[in-house]
DNA sequence: TGTCCTCGTTGATTTCGATCAAGGCGATGG
DNA sequence: CCATCGCCTTGATCGAAATCAACGAGGACA
């Protein structure tokens, strides 16, 4: 999980930083922004085009099937992209947060509804004013690219975990991938906050609920993790826990 | 599956014609080739930067984990994209064949391994090389993102599938899909062609391939396709396959 | 020709996770 | 205060797919 941030150079500046100053500031590292493409004085050319949004907990703003006019960038909170199939089950594509750009998996129309976890701030691009400055700044698109590379391989590693982990793999992996982001917006020592409900881990490792909740209350009983009062994790044993991420039982 | 193409331009001149004349002359519209972004004469940048090789059947091309220093573009025959665990159980990310581009899915390593599951005929690009063609042709890259977004959109799909359907659903997902890409390459009437074997399908849909065979062997109790000697399938009733595809049971 | 090997099909049994069901805890609100 | 509601946990049972097993068809090759 940590070989996905090789090839992407970290941010120095943070879009987010240049269009809303002073949000994510200890994130400025997280994850992969839109960020870095442009020299410090051209990032005015982004803000122009962008437009700065709250959309409140539970709140979709991106629907399956509806033209797509607009990217995202996720300043703030945490938000869930999704599929659903007509008799009600879905499946959770990924948790996006502060740095995440969203929408590229769209052509004519979105191919994902988007849906607030908890209050969630982001900047609102239009596609085809962004087009254009990539015409001027060119190095913005190479970025792109390359954010969208590094999401197909996020992908194909979730498809390995649907398609072949069992149950406590799978969410010992996505502890692990959780943690790791986390860290690079770094809280200290503090428990891991999982501000999705367990139906949402359920849907997103292809699990039901009560499934999630037996596979991390195994962890717990063998002290692999702890969850706080304010359904924080803590991850206890690393080591076991990669082991319990890739291997049978 | 059908929306997925509305946001791509279909090509008129197809990349691996222009660097292996002839090949492919069936298959110009095939999926998305990297094509159409050049004008007729500026294709030849592209082809100085290209070698063509042929890679025998059950060779593998690309290994998980390796330096990426290519990209390729396969002009004839298939090859499965996929990922392993330690324990040997494999999940199939793609089925790849003329026209289709490998490589994105890679930082500075490889992050899936490519195999040739008939003998395949492909051409190399350089990395870097391929990066500089881009600073002169900025289509290029605009078409590369563009692959890239549609990949995404089936990397979705397919972990809604692989989350979330029953194996029946699966097999029926898979030869709508298989059916789409192969139509726009028409062999007539013919039945369909499956040059995987059971198990390949079964690591595509997280299947064991008993399980594969089960649902087909369902599927042609119920006349909905016909399976020939020579394993190609043919689809009898697609609106009955459409049907078992998205609902369930 | 016969043997080996891969691939596919089908049947019997097991198993992991889904489903069904009950209850706990904390927040919200009358 | 208690009632309700959303979220979580745990237990009992069920079921879909995995596993184990046997067999058949076709191709490669001595």
């Amino acid at each position: 999980m940590s070989d996905h941030r090789n090839g992407l150079r970290r941010s120095s500046i943070n879009l987010s930083d240049a269009i809303i100053p002073g949000l994510c500031a200890g994130c400025e590292a997280r994850h992969i922004g839109l960020c870095d493409a442009l020299a410090d004085e051209d990032l005015h050319f982004l803000a122009s085009v962008a437009k700065s949004h709250t959309v409140p907990k539970g709140r979709m703003f991106v629907a399956e099937g509806d033209k797509a006019r607009h990217f995202f960038n996720i300043n703030r909170g945490t938000a869930k992209l999704f599929k659903d199939l007509p008799d009600g089950r879905r499946q959770i594509t990924g948790f996006v947060g502060a740095g995440d750009f969203v929408g590229l998996a769209a052509a004519d129309h979105y191919a994902f509804t988007a849906e607030a976890i908890n209050e969630v701030r982001l900047c609102r691009f239009d596609r085809t004013e962004l087009r254009s400055v990539f015409t001027t700044f060119p190095a913005l698109e190479r970025r792109l690219l390359d954010v969208a590379s590094h999401e197909l391989i996020l992908a194909q590693e979730q498809m390995l975990l649907l398609g072949r982990k069992s149950a406590i793999e799978r969410l010992a992996s996505f502890l692990l991938g959780w943690s790791d982001r986390a860290e690079i917006c770094p809280n200290g020592a503090q428990a891991l906050a999982l501000p999705m409900t367990r139906a949402d881990l359920g849907d997103y490792l292809g699990l039901t609920f009560e499934t999630v909740s037996r596979a991390l209350s195994a962890l717990k009983r063998q002290n692999i993790v702890e969850v706080g009062k304010d359904h924080g994790v803590r991850i206890l044993d690393r080591d076991r826990l990669s082991a319990f991420a890739t291997s049978r039982s």
